[in-house]
DNA sequence: AACTTTGTTCAAAAAAACTTGAACAAAATG
DNA sequence: CATTTTGTTCAAGTTTTTTTGAACAAAGTT
């Protein structure tokens, strides 16, 4: 099961390591400690600190508090929707936002060099590349509504309860 | 410019060489040769062709005839919507489909082998898993919509003329 | 048929990404 | 305050991915 997330995780760019630790917490039913990890994993602490530091930072595991315990416990987020959320939030935006600068001195350098006729051209794909990337911003917002609970689209999607 | 395709290959895990190729075809005028991205990319005929087997396949660039030369030239796609699918059918899918296979052998594992406690648990995550993968089959065809002519989602979206 | 052009394949080299483990910091404990 | 526990950092080592370039195939020319 674990081997499911390795492979999702691969898919959306993350290193092994961090679909193995999301993998076990999520299989697992109690919290786990960074120790059990470490052991259960049979990878350094080095490797579980960066990949923990990665998985708070998206949002997909929370510290969890166990009373008489000094370690601090992990638990997975199992909300698919803050999943994508915080996966869009932390690796997506940021490229989204330097994106748009980036094209604005695309601009400034297409007035200043570049003979006439290229300057047409130029000037056409990048309204091109605004406008995909303007239909990406607008995009995100619908994708999150979709996986939000009001889901308008499919009059069959009925067992709410189940799905998280 | 280049760069910018350079970055938004990385951002979907292809390499550096696929991104200049798509690049300096979405920034030329006219469609160039196999020869021609050799010698302006300055990289080598080994990653221009795979890099070209990888685009031809994701639907990113188009054969095109140039009357008088026996060489191939090629053309980027510019249609956002071919774009993400193309890339959704080659890089997603197959994932998606192969994942529903390894969910059924796992259901499996859990029937034959663990303890009375944990089966419990773990088809209760499978259950999950199950759903996220249901949902994420029914997001595509909203997302292939909305990037699609009609966009019934958005009112103010109506320069269409310039939108590929 | 011999030769040229055009492009592919693949083993080896280079580069990039990931993991490890030892040194280190911070906080709790005795 | 010395010691232990808990976790982070980072340089060096390992693995994986990407690129190169030479050998090769396929098709067109002379």
């Amino acid at each position: 099961m674990i081997d499911v997330f390795v492979r999702a995780a691969s898919l959306i760019g993350l290193p092994r390591s961090i679909g193995e630790i999301y993998g076990l917490l999520f299989c697992t039913p109690q919290a786990l400690s960074f120790d059990e990890l470490v052991e259960r994993l049979r990878i350094s602490k080095g490797s579980v600190s960066q990949g923990l530091k990665v998985l708070r930072q998206l949002g997909a595991v929370k510290m969890h508090y166990v009373p008489g315990s000094r370690r601090n416990h992990y638990q997975p987020e199992l909300s698919m929707q803050r999943l994508v959320r915080g996966f869009i939030k932390d690796q997506f935006e940021p490229h989204l936002l330097s994106g748009s600068q980036r094209l604005d001195n695309i601009e400034a350098l297409i007035q200043e060099a570049g003979d006439e006729a290229s300057h047409a051209h130029a000037l056409s794909r990048l309204v091109t590349l605004r406008s995909w990337q303007q239909r990406t911003r607008k995009l995100i917002p619908i994708l999150m509504a979709v996986l939000g609970g009001a889901n308008f689209f499919d009059k069959e999607f009925t067992d709410q309860e189940t799905i998280i």
